[in-house]
DNA sequence: CTGAATGTATACCGATCTGTCTACTTGCTT
DNA sequence: AAGCAAGTAGACAGATCGGTATACATTCAG
């Protein structure tokens, strides 16, 4: 194992233990010291990488996106294009709230969600960087709804999106293991409006 | 000023000031010393009245389950029950994420949302208070939804309870005004396809 | 060979955290 | 009149916070 890639491997490490953390506890709940031990690295290197703990959670943040978007990306185009692409949104989520895709294990939430209902001024650094993530999604919608209806495009992804916080919530609050399948539910019908 | 009516002064300034706080900067961002600050309040007189941080919390979220439910029930018995109740509960959210309702102003989210951001754990005391007041507000809208269609009222007060639930991750997260009224959109056509 | 980069461990800094304590005041109730 | 409940201000305790400093080890590149 060569130096440089003890080097990368120290700060994705650092980084995706903080990511595990974040997101179980919550990023005010857990500190910097408890960071480096489960990561198991000095806190020098911690400081070395990272300016301050800030900039490790701009870095989780832009782990996680990363992580979601290739996910769900994956799991949209295991399917063909048109409106199955846009019910597998929905597939791909029961999976993520029940833990049956390993991708995606654990379920607490949305982090992005969670993280801004940690930092709910619009104007902080953290929620910015959420709502990037949140457009990027919808970005993603937008581009299979058009295969369904091109003109309408924008409010049926609009619509499906709010099916989808509304499914990420109730099976996080309420524990709710079904939530995914009563969205895909409105979302069929919905689609079939859409599909004049 | 009687020293009765002093004493419930004191506790529910703490409660009032402590939730201003939680709701804006979050829980764990937010310090005993902070609260009795900015409540013009002793510290040892907080701990009279809570046994700790705790139990200041727990009040909170009782405190504002009662505020926001009795507000939202005020705002669906000014229309004439019906279908038209439903749709009042999404102009309602539109004035809270609008901040055209002083009873309800301002709006940084849902403070239930936030606190089980806080508290992902579903076992934790304070994401189970969430989940009872949760439970209530979609009770409230069952009984509504009763009147337009007795038989699959559980299905529809559950779908409302999704799109409700989108609109104010939307309107919190992506800063998005309009959530609502798209909201308000899809439960219209919902409502529709209930109303046989 | 040498120096820069990256890593280790650990002590330390000042600030802040929740919660306790002392000492005193006020005012209602019995 | 006496006692109790509720209030004040503020010091204090012990832990933890984010972040820095010191001293040293390893490894790769010029």
């Amino acid at each position: 194992m060569s130096q440089a890639n003890n080097r990368l491997e120290k700060r994705d490490q650092l980084i995706s233990t903080a990511f595990s953390l974040f997101y179980r506890y919550g990023i005010h709940a857990v500190g910097i010291n408890q960071v480096i031990d489960a990561a198991g690295v000095a806190k020098r290197t911690l400081y070395h990488h990272f300016d301050s703990k800030e900039a490790l959670i701009a870095a989780t943040l832009a782990y996680r996106d990363q992580q979601f978007r290739i996910w769900l990306e994956a799991r949209i185009e295991q399917v063909p294009p048109g409106g199955g692409a846009l019910l597998a949104v929905f597939d791909a989520l029961d999976d993520w709230f029940n833990e049956r895709d390993e991708a995606i294990m654990p379920f607490h939430g949305c982090f992005f969600i969670n993280t801004c209902a940690e930092y709910t001024d619009p104007q902080n650094v953290h929620h910015q960087q959420c709502q990037t993530h949140k457009r990027l999604v919808h970005e993603m919608l937008l581009r299979h709804a058009y295969q369904v209806n091109a003109e309408r495009a924008d409010a049926l992804s609009q619509e499906l999106v709010f099916l989808k916080e509304g499914a990420i919530v109730q099976a996080h609050v309420m524990a709710d293991p079904q939530a995914a399948l009563v969205a895909k539910g409105v979302a069929k019908r919905l689609l079939q409006s859409y599909t004049t």
